[in-house]
DNA sequence: CGTTGATCCTGGGCGC
DNA sequence: TGCGCCCAGGATCAAC
């Protein structure tokens, strides 16, 4: 479940610490998260280059190293941290009360598959219980890196200047589908998953199950807002933390005490008391308030005959 | 091309 | 206590 805003999390947890470390080996114990182009040994040219820079697009957590780069995508349940052997280690990927377990960083197990070991003893530890993360290796020299995100169809990135009204409004041209569905998909706007888009339906007053082609201007206008508000708020809580998540130091987020529907079934809407629904679209869990985001436009004045 | 639905994977929660 | 069942969902791919 890691979105944007976990993503960020870790992000900004490793880079302070990784920048300039060397790679001095790789251990991989489960091949299933490597894709070809970093299978069979691939990753052993690794070895001896130096961590230059940790950036992300979307989900996406791009490692640039000397001459290549090497990006994570963590799935549902991936998670990276970083470990010093020379320092005690949580006993165990416990499920903790939020902020009870701090800076703790966690053995190896039986899920994690990639250890990154680095020239001062430190490790980096790809852990992954379901196995949906992916991890990728891309040449820098001949930098194979915006091909890659072409390739993906990656969408607009929020928080930069292609993040504008106009580019987003192009880009519902005369679509079809559920807008929570347009959110769900990365070549929209890159990053946005199942809780954020929930949010941010929310956040603007959108039901989830209304079809792109029938959103006002108004509408797609407050989900042009909503969209970064919800993932801002995410960031600056640290990731949200349902079970798996947890930062570069094995902390868990506290933005899931900040949502306003997202996992909230049956419980009062925080701005009008009725109760949450809770739906299935496109195959996901949908969480909106049915008073806040009503299906069907409510009848005014001016729609009366 | 646009859209939908199956698929991968494991642990946790539930009913019995 | 334990078993079977079902659910959670990001990206990809097949099918229409």
């Amino acid at each position: 479940m890691p979105e944007l805003p976990e993503v960020e999390t870790i992000r900004r947890g490793l880079e302070p610490h990784i920048i300039g470390l060397r790679l001095q080996s790789i251990l991989v114990t489960d091949q299933k998260i490597l894709t070809p182009s970093a299978r069979e040994g691939r990753l052993a040219a690794l070895e001896g280059q130096r961590i230059e820079g940790l950036s992300r697009r979307g989900k996406y957590l791009v490692m640039e190293l000397t001459r290549q780069y090497l990006v994570f995508h963590l799935g549902m349940t991936g998670q990276l941290t970083l470990r010093d052997p020379r320092r005690p280690d949580s006993r165990a990927f416990q499920r903790t009360i939020t902020g009870l377990e701090r800076c703790e960083q966690h053995a190896p197990d039986r899920h994690t598959h990639l250890h990154i070991i680095f020239d001062d003893g430190r490790q980096l530890l790809f852990r992954d219980i379901r196995k949906f993360g992916r991890i990728y290796l891309l040449s820098r020299t001949n930098d194979e890196l915006a091909g890659f995100f072409r390739a993906h169809r990656l969408g607009l990135e929020p928080f930069t200047a292609e993040y504008n009204l106009k580019a987003f409004l192009a880009r519902f041209r005369n679509r079809k589908l559920r807008v929570k569905s347009l959110l769900l998909n990365q070549s929209f706007v890159a990053g946005v998953g199942n809780i954020y888009a929930d949010e941010a339906l929310f956040e603007a007053g959108i039901h989830p199950a209304r079809r792109v082609s029938s959103l006002r201007k108004a509408e797609k206008e407050r989900l042009f807002f909503a969209l970064p508000t919800v993932l801002q708020r995410g960031i600056e809580s640290g990731g949200t933390t349902f079970r798996d998540f947890v930062n570069s130091d094995g902390e868990r987020g506290n933005n899931q005490e900040k949502l306003l529907v997202y996992g909230r079934e049956n419980r009062r809407c925080l701005r009008c008391g009725t109760p949450v629904k809770k739906v299935v679209i496109s195959q996901r869990g949908t969480h909106f308030c049915p008073t806040c985001q009503p299906l069907k436009r409510r009848r005014t004045r001016l729609d009366r005959d």
